[in-house]
DNA sequence: ATTATATGGTTACAGATGTAAACAGTACAG
DNA sequence: CTGTACTGTTTACATCTGTAACCATATAAT
């Protein structure tokens, strides 16, 4: 029952990433939040979060008479949705392709490489049962 | 002097798969393919060329009677603004936690595997400078 | 009780996107 | 010539996105 495709807009990332920070938040809260981060309206923000709410990625708790939002999907469940269809859309699911293309311009830091590596090993290990 | 910031819808992307994959296309190969490959009618896909047309993604050249199109931007390049574009908005940045997101389900073939070590070393290598 | 505030909901509206019909020019079959 | 088949251009239209004004209700201050 976990809802698969619920794509954001470049809008609701930033909502969304609001309420990733920290969570739930009243109203208030968010709408000061992406006033400060975007500039946005209080009805801006506000007609957002109805709308995520709408698509079941936001859920909004009433409370007494205020409302807090919380989200309803994980960060990580988004983004690697996202990193996928960039990789088959755009590398036919090959992620050395993809490496190689974001490496091309600029080079990693050694902790980074370093990072790449350990997963690399881990993943051979897990490969090997 | 290299437009950057050409950003391309799912259906523009398609149609700019059909003009990388051979070119330059007359208007009549691009229907075909599309239609085949999307079901997309005449107006469509016309419309859609336009449109790449107007935003310099694409290049009409007519010789003669007959209309051809070629892209004016490498696939590469939209590639790499895509990749680095989500690296930075979901993974602030970081290559490794990008990887580790999308290895985290399914593992990979040795040979990615063997490939990504390949850009590691290499990388190391150019880092020596 | 009356008004100023804060909070959430409803409506609006322009520009982007997906999808396509309608239209116009030309070339070829009959 | 005259209608039929192509090719490319204009116009259309519903939905989605970004952005926000307007409205209703409850609460607080006077």
């Amino acid at each position: 029952m976990n809802e698969k495709h619920i794509s954001l807009t470049e809008a609701e990332w930033t909502v969304m990433e609001c309420l990733w920070e920290k969570s739930p938040r009243t109203g208030r809260e968010t709408v000061a939040w992406l006033d400060q981060k975007m500039g946005w309206t209080r009805s801006t923000t506000l007609t957002m979060l109805r709308r995520l709410e709408a698509k079941g990625a936001v859920a909004g708790d009433t409370e007494g008479e205020l409302k807090t939002f919380r989200p309803m999907i994980a960060r990580e469940e988004v983004a690697v949705q996202e990193a996928e269809n960039l990789l088959d859309r755009v590398y036919k699911g090959s992620l050395s392709l993809l490496v190689s293309s974001l490496t091309k311009k600029q080079s990693l830091r050694q902790s980074e490489i370093d990072e790449l590596y350990a997963i690399l090993r881990e993943m051979e290990v897990k490969n090997h049962d």
